[in-house]
Formats: structure tokens, C-alpha cells, sequence
DNA sequence: CTTAGCACTTAATAACTTTGAGTGCTAAAA
DNA sequence: TTTTAGCACTCAAAGTTATTAAGTGCTAAG
């Protein structure tokens, strides 16, 4: 229900606030405005967007910041992603360049490009690990007391734990179990894994071990470790910059909420389009009040589908962001698909 | 060349401005001190101790705070070691007592303990590793690509990391280097091993291999990645507590500092008396120029010697930190020789 | 050597003023 | 009916000016 010159304001105020971190005042706008009207007919249309909740003053004389539902409108109807800077895709191209051995390199990598090129915090996944198959179980004997076990994906992934055993076990023991697992499991998927571990392997162990739990145990505990979604982090102390002085405490729980986190969705929220934004109060989590987050889904093909997101105040030049992370959902997927491609040939 | 009486205003001087943070005045210290003077009394001392240096006003007419050289003093000198807290002496025994089943277990819950105790940074390594063994080598096959190494110490440590081999080597060549690795090595210090891998071993392998560098530089990672201090930190976010308003970058350079940081030595400085204190610019960084280190090495037998280091303000109060950390190390040691002793049995 | 007394300094706080950017409203112009 | 010039009004920010309270150094007497 906005005429064309609301929405030509509601985009200026936005992109000037973000722009500038001051309220925007009528005048300013009606010099800059490609329409010739005074600043008196632009009050009255700005009047009429406060009346609909999109932007508000800080004070009764003050100029119009946008609010988080002005927000809102303008990031579904108005915004237009920048084109990437050349110098950004060049940037990206070359830190993405290099000759990467495992998938969580690139993964990695990408947190930190993407934290430098927005100066906010970046997160990044890997294709998730729901659809990757075990493709292998070993446990390797160190010492006396230690044994390590190592489990391995088809994806690649490896994951390793290792743990005290009992004395009394024999090596001929630990081999049934890991023919048992071997024969049984592998080729399934993580989760498929997951559940035969609580229903039908129990029974079947239980013929060789007189007390097969600890083995349960720590099979399950590299499972666990394994499918569980890992994320990496890149520009953590970029938050720092957008605390507002002496605010400590927020920004510890910030802090908290993306350190102790174990499962990433709590933070990030479900998958949802190709590129999502999520402003402010819009996120359950408190501490995210004065945030916004932008996630962006990236796929490699039969590989799956993984997951990027800046974290930035709510007060963010989102044409620009989205920019970034939409060229860049792009690089990484194509990256990762090379990878794939000479790993899998 | 102090007094008795001038130590008994210096000493005051610290003990209440690091309690209080304000300056201190010679008025309170008159009401306060055992002593019967007046406070003109008191200002003609305090007047001596500026004039060597140990104290001095923050504007001409305030009360006095320690200068640098009035800690070092203090710490030197007149600091008397606050007795534990029968809670904090409760704390650390629970959250100590608990069933560990590796070092580094025991050595990062440290960190936290420490953490929460001083409400400041702390930082645990484990007892050196320089007199730990190389006590096995392993190569274990994962995929058609894919080798992990693994490389255990006669300590109980144990380093793995997996690495891409070239399709051309054949699972023999594989165990020939691990059987050379284990025959010619095991049972050498780290140190020693590091240096034979530079000089004899190239000569050796080479019999087996026509390119040995590859697998060279596949253990050599591992033994650096295994021989390399590592530590622990606990109470990051405390340093959030302590930073003036906005100034956003020390914090930053503090934070990088801590984080980027692989030879720990490079901020905690060589291990010297069982307990030491470093004030503020007497440290070599600059990001550290507000702040304290009291660091202390704990000993474990045979085993080697530890260390466990807290981070706070210059303005913290000496004797209780000093107190804390000085039984910490103490119950540190006893719960590793208790570890030791159940695992080399 | 100690101390009462006093003049002086300073940071912190509060109280007041000024300025400038901005608003809403009214009445005339388009 | 929409636009606009004009004007009274509001408020945060920045700048002034007083006021206060804690402290100092120094002097001269105890």
C-alpha cells in the first residue's frame, strides 16, 4: 500500500541511515531525491510512513530512522543487491585459489574471507553430513590402556576420539567388533547409522562381549561427534566494534551464545531461500536484539547443500551484503565442486 | 631505604586502590592505619614515597595511586599471600575431583577453575614435553587416498593428523617407514628425534623410497604439531570486564594476541620462581601494558614441571591472587601425580 | 619531628545557555 | 486536491559557568 514516492523515501531513508548512522531529516531528502518536491510535501509522505510503523523518529524533533518492520520492507521489496567490487571478487578468487586437502580448509577459509569482506562476523558450514555414508571404522591399539578410534565418510570427513579400555579385552575382541561394525554399517547413512546402533547392533555385539556397552560407547561418541553440524567462525572480534560503550554485558552473551552453541540452528535458524535476512527482534535469541543476520544456502549438487551467514548490527548496508554473500554462495559452491570433482575421479 | 612506617603507607596505598580504585587520600590512610600521626604526618611520607618513585598522583592535587615500581615493591616485598577461602579451596578440590581420562582434560578444566576463581584470564600448559618419548608411530590406510598419522609419547599424549599420499606408494613402503620410524626412533626425546629426522633418517628411508620427502614431511608434522606447547585458556570474555570504554582496539590486540599467539613463551615469558609477578609495561608487549601476569610453574615429579598463569589488571589485588594461584599449583600438582600414578602402575 | 591551619588545585557534577537540525501545522498558491 | 512557504516549537548536543568535595603543599607553632 505504498505509492512509488513512499517507497522512493522509505529506500533513501534506509540506505542513508545505514549509510551514515544519523537520523535522516526531510530536507536532506528532498535535495537528494531525484523527484523536485519541497521538504514539506516529503514530511507529510514520511508522516504517512511512520503512521504504517516503517520508520520512527529517536526523539519528537528528530529526523526518521527506519524500523525493524522498515527493515523488513525494504530488504523484501525495495533492495537491489550491489554488483560485487571487482577488487572483492578478485579477493574472494584468491583466497579461495589455493590447493586445499580437506573440505574444512575451504570451509574455514571462507568464514575468514567472508569476515573480511564485510567487516562483520561470518559463519560457515559444510554441505551438511546428513546424507554422507560411513564408509569406515577402525580402532587402532596405542598403548596398554589407549585405543583410538577413527571413523571415515564417504564425504571425506574423518573423525577421531581416543579412549582408556579396560585391560581385560583382548585384541581378538576389538577386531570382531570393528568386522562387525564394518560388515553391518557401512554404506549406510550417518543418521540410518545412528538408530541401528540403539536397536539391532546391541543384540549382535552382545555375542561377543560379555559387556559390550564401553564399545557402544565409543562408537557412538565419534558418531556423534561426526554427523553433529560443525561450523567455523571467522571475524569474531568484529563484534566488538558495534557494542555500544560500556554494554559489556550483551556482548558477553553474545560472545557466549556463538561459543558454547553446539547446534548451529539455534543461532542460525532452519535453511530457508537462497539468501534470508533476519533483523533484530525477528530472532528468538536476545542477544541478537540489535542484529541482523544474513544466511545464504550454497549446493554441491549431490553433495548437498551447506550453509553462510554474517552477523552485523541491524543497522547494515544491506544492499551491499547481500551483494557479497549472494557472488559469494556462488564461488564457494564452484569451488567445492572442483574439489569434489578431482577427489571423486 | 623505606621505613617501617613508609612500607605500612605503601602497602595501604596498594591494598586500597586496588580494592577500591579511587586514589588514596592521606586522610583516610591517617583514620585507617594502626598507627596514632596525623594525616600532615602521613602526607609528609607520601611525599618521600613520590619522591623514590613509588607512588604518585593521577593531577596535582589528588591522592596517590602505586606506580609500577610501587607494585614491584609491594609484590617484592610487603605482599603476604591471602590465606584460600574455605569455598575456593572446596571449588578447585570438586571440580578437580571428578574421573579424567586424559591430561589435557584435567589441564583445560584448570584453566576454568582459575577462570572463575580470579574472575581474570587464566592460562594451564601441561607439564613440558620436552623430556616426554616418542613411544609409537602409526600410518593407519583410511581410503584410497587418505593416511593418518599417529603419533603417541610415552606421557600419554597422542598427535594424529591425516594427510593425502600419492596413489604410486604401496602399503608395504607405508610399513617399512613405520616399522624404520619405530625401530630407530621410539624411546627418544622428541628433541632428539627432531634432530635425527634431519640428519640420519633421510639417509636411511631413502633405501625404501625414491621420493621420501613426502612421508618426512608427513611426520615431521605431526612430531612438530605434538612437540609444540600447547595451552589452554580459560575466562576469555573477563577481559571484557577490564578494557576502558571504548578502547576497542587494545582489547582487539589483546584478544589477537592471545588467540594467534603458538608460542605461549612469547606472552607468559620463560618459566622462573614457583610463583612470579609481571606488572604492566614491565612486560615486553604492548598490548599488555595495562595489565598483570602472575604465573606460576607447578611440579609433577619426573613427570616435568607445569604452568598455570592468570591475566588481570595492573590494579589487581596482589595478595589474594597470589594466594589463590600459589595453592592452585599445589592442588594441581597432586591431582597429576594422582593421575600419573594410577596410569604408569 | 609532628601537627593544626590555611590557601590553593582539580575532577566531577550540576545548572544553565546556545545552537542547529528537525518537526507539525496553517494558510496561501498551484 | 496537492503542494509549499512560513513559522512556532522541540530536543539533543555542545559549550559555559558555578558549586562541591577531596585532596595537596606549606608555614608556623607545639
Amino acid at each position: 500500500m505504498l505509492s512509488e514516492r513512499q517507497m522512493m523515501i522509505l529506500r533513501a531513508v534506509v540506505r542513508d541511515f545505514t549509510n551514515s548512522g544519523v537520523p535522516v531529516g526531510s530536507k536532506a531528502l528532498a535535495k537528494q531525491l531525484p523527484i523536485h518536491v519541497s521538504s514539506a510535501t516529503i514530511r507529510n509522505e514520511m508522516a504517512a510512513l511512520e503512521e504504517q510503523g516503517l520508520i520512527r523518529k529517536t526523539h519528537s524533533s528528530s529526523g526518521r530512522i527506519p524500523s525493524v518492520e522498515g527493515y523488513r520492507y525494504y530488504v523484501d521489496h525495495l533492495v537491489k543487491p550491489d554488483p560485487l567490487r571487482p577488487n572483492d571478487l578478485n579477493m574472494i578468487q584468491s583466497a579461495l585459489g589455493g590447493d586445499f586437502h580437506k573440505i574444512d580448509e575451504i570451509i574455514s577459509q571462507s568464514a575468514t574471507i567472508l569476515s573480511n569482506l564485510t567487516s562483520y562476523t561470518a559463519f560457515t558450514l559444510k554441505p551438511e553430513l546428513k546424507d554422507s555414508r560411513l564408509s569406515g571404522f577402525r580402532l587402532v591399539p596405542l598403548g596398554r590402556r589407549q585405543v583410538m578410534a577413527i571413523l571415515v565418510t564417504d564425504s571425506g570427513d574423518v573423525e577421531n576420539q581416543t579412549f582408556d579400555v579396560n585391560e581385560t579385552v583382548t585384541g581378538e575382541q576389538l577386531e570382531a567388533v570393528v568386522r562387525l561394525i564394518n560388515d553391518q554399517l557401512v554404506g549406510l547413512t550417518l543418521p540410518e547409522v545412528l538408530k541401528k546402533l540403539q536397536t539391532d547392533i546391541p543384540v549382535k555385539i552382545a555375542s561377543y562381549l560379555q559387556s559390550p556397552e564401553g564399545f557402544l560407547d565409543i562408537f557412538g561418541n565419534v558418531l556423534t561427534k561426526a554427523a553433529q553440524e560443525r561450523f567455523y567462525v571467522g571475524g569474531r572480534l568484529n563484534l566488538l566494534n558495534f557494542a555500544e560503550d560500556g554494554d559489556v554485558d550483551s556482548l558477553k552473551s553474545l560472545y557466549s551464545l556463538i561459543d558454547k552453541t553446539d547446534d548451529i540452528a539455534d543461532v542460525l535458524g532452519q535453511p530457508r531461500d537462497n539468501i534470508s535476512v533476519q533483523i533484530g527482534n525477528e530472532m528468538t535469541n536476545d542477544a541478537l536484539r540489535h542484529y541482523s543476520l544474513i544466511t545464504a544456502t550454497y549446493d554441491v549438487d549431490q553433495h548437498g547443500q551447506g550453509m553462510i551467514a554474517i552477523l552485523g548490527p541491524t543497522r547494515m548496508p544491506y544492499s551491499r551484503m547481500i551483494g557479497i554473500v549472494g557472488a559469494f554462495r556462488e564461488e564457494l559452491a564452484k569451488k567445492l565442486l572442483d574439489y569434489y570433482r578431482y577427489y571423486d575421479e
